[in-house]
DNA sequence: CGGTTTTTGAGGTACGCACCTCAAATTCAT
DNA sequence: ATGAATTTGAGGTGCGTACCTCAAAAACCG
């Protein structure tokens, strides 16, 4: 027995090719009944259709374009590179992909760009950017011309994009929360919070998270209000040393990046392994501070999962198919020095 | 520019297609200068076979089988239930699956499975299985009849597998051991071990691991003798209220199995939530006691990753191509409520 | 040099599917 | 019932490769 082939399921249906190919390809002109005595004649065989002699027919090519901020900090270089590796995987189905970058920040940059994507010459978008109106409104525009568009590792949930791809940030600050109290044990203990800027979404979820679980569960640890550094070490360093005047210290929560100048900072007030420090995404900065036993966990998603569940979901919208919610459902990685992936 | 095919390197070595044809497949009756001329060409345009193409052409089906302990836990079902959905998947690409269930821990039925396979019928195979010498024996002969085979979640280290798909135990037991310490404070206090058995290598493996963190790191824990419960209740009561006789319990960290009636035995003693329980392998009853708090941690591995990627790595094996160890390798995940995967 | 062997070329069929055209059959509305 | 619209069938071509046959060309041998 071999598989059932489209021919085996026109015979079975009692149809023609034709018809077959019609319904399977979801082209026009088949009446509900027939639609229906094919699909019942391909759950009769269980049938599959054979992608790779699909794709090689329709040799039809998946042109997608990724936007990534530029200089948006080690992570999105890290997901840049996951991206390429993923990108040449899936050459093997015709997606191809274009990374650019624009200005961090700067979505009206962005938006531009997006006006000027061309349907026919892009299969499908996978932005990464901070919600803005201007924005909403380039990719509304965008979807308007039929490109499938996703957004990745932040969401925009009022853009209507077709697909987010990312953790919840909420979750993803409530599982920081939850171990940064179990991590503090039962004594009363003050936490500061770190971040660049509140300004993005994921900052903010974050910390609703991280302190709902903290009110909730460990009411003996106090959370200090967010320090906003910048992106200026200097100001971190200030802000360390004005808490550390009041009082002490029993962890640091960093929302976003940052590792390298937070290391430094502890290591000038000699607390470097001293105090618990929980942070966002495994970068190269924060992989090596977990090695050396300088931030005790890491809250991340897999960049290589992330950006291969980009080009598959493209491409399922592209080709306008179902997706595999279980296979793209991005979990919330724990990392600790013990489990760091090779 | 699209890829170059077989005809582009006809042209670009001067050949005819049969020539290159000849080449490409390793067909005889080509003389070692033309050889080389083709080569070149396909070096100098990039030509990268396209496998799809190619196997259709072959017309070449991927039946894999896959070995199961019959009765093995929870865990095993899940996996089951992995590799069932991740065949429906990989049926698009002619790789199919029969999963074959055998008695857990009859090594020697297994192997007289193993010894039936037709290289002819079969493309590849993937076992769950302790290491013994028959089971050893049986691996070896299989590779030797050219079929590849691969270890599934437990290593059989000197078998000769063409691969192992799981994660690594030891280090998985050391991230256990780390969540332990942590999770326990910086007071005295004594840790279980439970473990159904400890003939399994996994079991040891994880106890190692575990043992060298809390000896290393949180020398105020004491880690008592593992107690084997030979999967029987009532020996897990009688062992815990043992325990607990002599002296106070701060944690209990199950080796293998067990999450049900460790929570059994935990309620009738009035301990529930008040211990620091830490597990392995996330599967319905983990679950349900992460979301009651029973248990505070499991340390797990993506069934539907360990899934796919045998299909994956067991396909690649039968076509001799090459591993993207990047994708392959399975992470250690550190489940706990907040990160709980929908 | 002729004869033999080896190498190469030309061309075809097949794999499973997509996509196209044109005509025939069926259904629908009036 | 009649014409129009819709639905279906038949058949073809091509995707990139494998594998086959037969004849032509080239290389080799003594």
């Amino acid at each position: 027995m071999s598989r059932p082939t489209v021919n085996d399921i026109a015979r079975e249906a009692g149809v023609s090719l034709a018809t077959v190919d019609r319904v399977l390809n979801a082209r026009p002109g088949v009446r509900g009944k027939t639609i229906t005595a094919v699909n019942e004649a391909i759950a009769r065989l269980g049938y599959v259709r054979d992608m790779a002699a699909a794709n090689l027919a329709r040799s039809r090519r998946y042109p997608m374009a990724v936007f990534l901020p530029d200089g948006g900090g080690q992570f999105v270089q890290t997901v840049a590179d996951a991206l390429d590796e993923a990108a040449q995987q899936a050459a093997a189905t015709r997606t191809e992909m274009s990374l650019i970058r624009y200005p961090a920040g700067d979505t009206h940059h962005l938006a531009a760009l997006l006006a000027g994507v061309d349907p026919e010459a892009v299969a499908g978008v996978a932005l990464m950017a901070p919600e803005t109106p201007v924005l909403r409104d380039a990719v509304r525009a965008l979807r308007a011309r039929a490109v499938p568009v996703v957004a990745l590792a932040s969401d925009l949930p009022n853009a209507g994009c077709d697909h987010f791809i990312g953790i919840d940030s909420r979750a993803a600050g409530r599982t920081a929360g939850v171990l940064m109290g179990r991590f503090l044990g039962a004594r009363p203990q003050r936490v500061a919070v770190l971040a660049e800027t509140m300004l993005l979404r994921d900052a903010i979820e974050r910390r609703r998270g991280f302190d709902e679980v903290l009110q909730a569960d460990f009411p003996l640890v106090e959370v200090l209000p967010t320090l906003e550094t910048h992106g200026a070490t200097e100001a971190l360093r200030r802000g360390l040393a004005e808490i550390l005047t009041g009082t002490d210290l029993g962890g640091i929560y960093l929302l976003g990046s940052g590792h390298r100048a937070l290391t430094a900072a502890l290591e000038g007030m000699g607390l470097l392994g001293r105090v618990v420090v929980i942070g966002h995404e495994l970068t190269k900065a924060s992989r090596a501070a977990l090695e050396s036993g300088h931030i005790h966990a890491v809250i991340a998603q897999n960049p290589g999962h992330l950006a291969r569940s980009t080009l598959r979901v493209l491409r399922a919208k592209a080709d306008r198919q179902p997706i595999d919610e279980g296979q793209e459902q991005l979990r919330i990685d724990i990392v600790i020095r013990e489990n760091l992936p090779a």
